[in-house]
RNA sequence: GGGCGACUAGCUCAGCGGUAGAGCACUCCCUUCACACGGGAGUGGUCACAGGUUCGAUCCCUGUGUCGCCCA
């Protein structure tokens, strides 16, 4: 016996058992001869990561297709991996020795932290693996890569080698944006801008002193948001803060960077202080001598027209200073302190004051608050005024990004944007929907070099090494570099490799390619690259999509997948994204644990519509684990009913209509399914599966065969049909719903296995359902049966309907009237006997010519049918029910009488829509004269 | 500042040129022998607003508003 509710839990552990015992998802299993390939690459989840609802939506969609795909027969690999998270598990492996109390990582040194980093890896970085797994992912686990991996490390090795020789990378010594934090450099994409608007006001010559205390106050909530006005005076004369002519007034947000600043511009055309060009000016604090320079950059609208330029420290500033020729004064070291002292190019030309030297080690923003109050001290201090500016933030560390002038490697991406752009233009790559493929195209359009160095241990170290005077060497091996570096000093040196290591996305941009083999020529890379479909969210679009379409083209010559599906964002219900500070954050697991896997994934397909963010509520997982239950108990109700299947069982030889129907309907969904998964409309494939099962197998299709199953005196052969169509039909559903709910199924396929006669063969491996073959029914579909019990869902729903309008106790059997039937209404009626009377209540069912009196009346399909009921039903409440059903009907015929009545109508609406209408009119007035006779026979 | 998207039942969302749908919630009825994680019946919407195109607009176009995201 079945229990009762359907425990995922348990079922789950089993059931995951049974498939890696059976090694259901290795690569090609269930493949039939000649198959087709269809792989999808996982997007590797940090290695430091944990299941979050993001990933399991994006598991979802990329199980259930390929589950799918699996069933139709083709060759699939999933293929999973991590990816090794450079910042994110250095961070987590420090924190980890730090709570232990052990050496930090710059005194154990290299060797002996990236052996506590894999140490941690082998004993925490399964985590999200068994967390997918839990989820239900059919992904070929034996292949699980890494992108630390021996093979894919050879990959980044033999890519960046490749790269350098085509002079696509290069090392260069720019600004760049440097994470003060983490102490390394970033990309572009790693940064993120937040705007930052301040509060504090103060105007020089205004009613008050300007009080240091009260702005450190403000700034110690968030130091970004203001705008400063400084004078800088002129050279060679006396400065008076009250005469204009004795300075140029200069705004910026970030005071301290003015100890850097070389310059001051003033566009070319600015009539209010063009005459100032060619000057020079006295830079406070610091007694640097600047020239004031034209140069259009500087913008007259914009805070007072002259704008200070400090070129070690800022994007814009840094080109406007390689225009002019300035000099570049980093003061900043690589923690964002202020860094004066030894400092050669600061030192150089200036003549600062003792107070500023004593900045040096000074946090930026300390910096800023001492460098304020000494201009305001000395008078140089014109204003200051809130302002909305965007600050740059680490996206992992989010504290202030400062651009910082350093050596870094490059990757000259442009030509491989181009090659990318194309593939995309020509369609050999296609995204869906197709809207984001303008987000990709802008990108591209408009790349940067991308700066691929990281001040990191952890990751691939990068393959340059450098000669005694610095000549560099590129090669895949310190051997090859030996060799090199023999060719050019023509003896042998001593090489120090480049410290630093990769950025993880240059590892992950490989994956598609790296995971099959590449370099090697892997028979798996011959058979599954390109990759059918890569499933993933519009956030890394950027970061990860293009940038595997630059080297999937550049190494392989082609695309890496055919499709590219972006899906949804989840948040939260009230559309928040989730996030740990908000605490908004719902953990998949948790649901999973509540609800089960199944639940959780069905909700997840159901509510994945293109182009919309899921805002998830969890009462819709509640909602799909109920599902479940039903499904279960529908399997327990067979059960009960000996509903198992017979050997020889043709589903297309099946006589009866209810049987038919419901195998017609099967073949409806089974087509609804099969058209919605490979299109990514799986919230309409889902939807298909659960009206299926529930609305006409578990509400109508069970329901109408109780009679037969239970009843008394029911042909045995009709009996034994209906228990067969039960059987099959339930194998059916495991089959159809198992994409969507792989655990239920599986078990429910597994507890079936025995009742009955053996599975008629389905050309896959049929002892678990997850690698059978897709069912093809279409042989199945019958219209006739479709109306023959729609007709009866009909009746019996309206009977229902008026029962309830006209407070018919629920317990009430009532005696039903045909009126005037048809010779097929009646055939038919004979033949549902047993199952209306059951279901609709109905005590006795007569055929008369004309209605009785004081009867409730109902219209199905132009049939009318009458409730004989005097005494029990209210006769106000009938009349009240069918005046108001004639008032619609007025309305109905009213405006279907508007259209017909107008000649354009007539003259430009497709005829099937006229047809269509006059038919309704029609259907409108049979159905009112018959109201109408009820109505009179009521009075 | 530029771009993208959303706005449909109380809530979460489908739909999309031909008289609006689901799930949840709500109301009423039913412990009928698969299932109360159930069954039955209902209530509920000028489809954000204003113009336009069209025989016909929730759907297409143009504005406006609100919200969200991306880029500068």
């Amino acid at each position: 016996m079945m229990d009762k509710t359907f425990e995922p839990a348990a079922v789950e552990a089993r059931v995951s058992r049974a498939w890696e015992e059976a090694d259901a998802f290795a690569a090609g299993r269930g493949a039939q001869a000649g198959a087709e390939p269809y792989c999808i690459v996982i997007p590797p989840p940090n290695v430091t990561g944990s299941l979050h609802m993001g990933h399991a939506l994006n598991n979802t969609l990329q199980d259930v297709l390929c589950r799918f795909e699996r069933m139709r027969g083709k060759d699939v690999l999933w293929q999973p991996g991590t990816d090794h998270a450079g910042i994110a598990t250095q961070m987590v492996v420090e924190r980890r020795l730090a709570a232990e109390n052990k050496t930090d990582r710059r005194t154990m040194g290299r060797e002996a932290f990236l052996a506590e980093v894999w140490k941690w890896k082998d004993e925490s970085g399964g985590t999200i693996v068994n967390q997918l797994k839990r989820l239900g992912a059919s992904c070929d686990w034996s292949r699980e890569r890494f992108t630390m991996d021996d093979g894919l490390s050879q990959a980044v090795l033999k890519v960046f080698v490749g790269l350098h020789k085509q002079g696509l990378i290069y090392r260069a010594k720019r600004l760049v944006n440097w994470d003060p934090k983490f102490q390394t450099a970033i990309s572009d994409l790693e940064v993120l801008q937040v705007e930052k608007i301040g509060s504090f006001k103060w105007q020089r010559g205004g009613e008050e002193d300007f009080d240091a205390a009260k702005l450190d106050k403000v700034l110690n909530k968030d130091p970004n948001g203001h705008l400063y006005y400084f004078n800088y005076p002129l050279e060679g004369i006396a400065y008076d803060a009250d005469d204009a002519s004795t300075f140029i007034t200069v705004a910026t947000t970030r005071p301290e960077t003015m100890l850097g600043d070389t310059g001051v511009a003033v566009h070319p055309e600015n009539d209010k202080l063009g005459h100032r060009i060619g000057k020079n000016v006295v830079l406070p604090l610091v007694g640097r001598i600047i020239p004031i320079f034209g140069d259009d950059y500087a913008d007259p609208e914009k805070g007072t027209g002259a704008v200070k330029i400090t070129p070690a420290h800022d994007f814009n500033d840094f080109e406007v200073g390689k225009r002019h020729k300035l000099a570049v004064i980093n003061i900043l070291d690589g923690e964002a302190r202020i860094l004066l002292a030894d400092n050669e190019e600061f030192l150089a030309g200036s003549t600062p004051e003792p107070e500023t030297l004593a900045l040096h080690g000074l946090d930026r923003f300390a910096a800023r608050k001492a460098i304020v109050a000494m201009m305001a001290q000395r008078g140089f201090l014109a204003k200051v005024e809130p302002h909305a500016n965007t600050v740059p933030h680490g996206d992992r560390s989010d504290v202030v990004i400062e651009p910082w002038l350093t050596d870094q490697w490059y990757v000259d991406v442009k030509p491989l944007a181009n090659r990318a752009l194309k593939a995309v233009q020509d369609g050999r790559t296609k995204f869906t929907p197709e809207s984001w493929t303008k987000v990709y195209y802008d990108w591209l359009e408009n790349i940067e070099p991308w700066c691929v160095s990281r001040q990191l241990w952890w990751g691939h170290q990068i393959p340059a090494w450098y000669g005694p005077d610095g000549e560099c060497f590129v090669a895949e091996s310190e051997a090859a570099a030996q060799a090199l570096a023999l060719g050019h000093y023509g003896g042998a040196v001593e090489l120090t490799r480049d410290e630093d290591v990769l950025d993880t996305w240059f590892s992950s941009a490989l994956w598609p390619f790296s995971t099959l083999g590449w370099p090697d020529e892997t028979s798996e890379l011959k058979r599954y690259y390109p990759t059918a479909t890569l499933v993933t969210a519009f956030d890394i679009i950027f970061f990860w999509v293009a940038r595997m379409m630059m080297m999937g083209l550049n190494f392989m010559d082609e695309v890496p997948f055919r499709d590219v599906y972006i899906h949804a964002i989840v948040r939260d219900e009230k559309g928040a994204k989730m996030s740990k500070s908000k605490g908004n954050v719902i953990d998949p697991l948790t649901l999973i644990d509540q609800y089960g896997a199944d639940a959780l994934r069905f909700t997840l397909a159901a509510m994945a519509a293109q182009g919309r963010d899921i805002k998830l509520a969890t009462s819709r997982v509640e909602g799909y684990r109920n599902f479940a239950t039903k499904i279960w108990n529908a399997a327990r109700f067979a059960e009960l009913n000996g509903c198992a299947r017979v050997e020889g069982f043709d589903p297309a030889a099946v006589k009866q209509p209810l049987n038919r129907w419901i195998l017609s309907e099967a073949a409806t969904a089974a087509e609804e399914i099969a058209a919605g998964i490979p299109s990514f409309r799986f919230n309409e494939a889902a939807g298909a599966a659960y009206r299926f099962v529930w609305n006409q197998f578990c509400d109508w299709y069970l329901e109408l065969a109780k009679p037969v199953l239970q009843g008394e005196g029911v042909d045995p052969a009709q009996k034994a049909e209906t228990q067969a169509t039960v059987a099959h039909v339930i194998d059916l559903i495991c089959q159809l719903l198992h994409p969507f709910m792989p655990f239920l199924t599986e078990e429910l396929w597994a507890q079936k296995a025995g009742e009955g006669a053996p599975r008629k063969p389905t050309a896959g491996d049929d002892a678990l359902v997850c690698l059978t073959r897709w069912p093809d029914l279409a042989a199945l579909k019958d219209a006739a049966a479709e109306a023959e019990i729609g007709f009866v869902v009909d009746l019996i729903s309206d009977i229902r309907s008026v029962r309830s309008e006209v407070n018919v106790p629920a317990g009430t059997q009532a005696p039903l009237v045909l009126v005037n039937a048809s010779a097929a209404t009646r055939a038919t009626i004979e033949s549902w006997r047993p199952m209306i009377e059951r279901l609709a209540r109905i005590s006795e069912i007569a055929f008369e010519a004309t209605s009785p009196a004081q009867s409730a009346q109902i219209i199905v399909r132009g049939e009318v049918a009458a409730l004989p009921l005097a005494g029990i039903i209210d006769l106000e409440v009938e009349r009240t029910r069918l005046t108001k059903e004639m008032a619609k009907l007025d309305q109905d015929i009213a405006v279907v009488d508007k259209k017909l009545g107008n000649p354009d109508f007539m003259a430009r609406a497709p005829d099937e829509i006229v047809e269509e209408n006059r038919e309704r009119k029609a259907a409108a007035q049979a159905r009112k004269i018959k109201i109408a006779e009820a109505l009179t026979r009521l009075s």
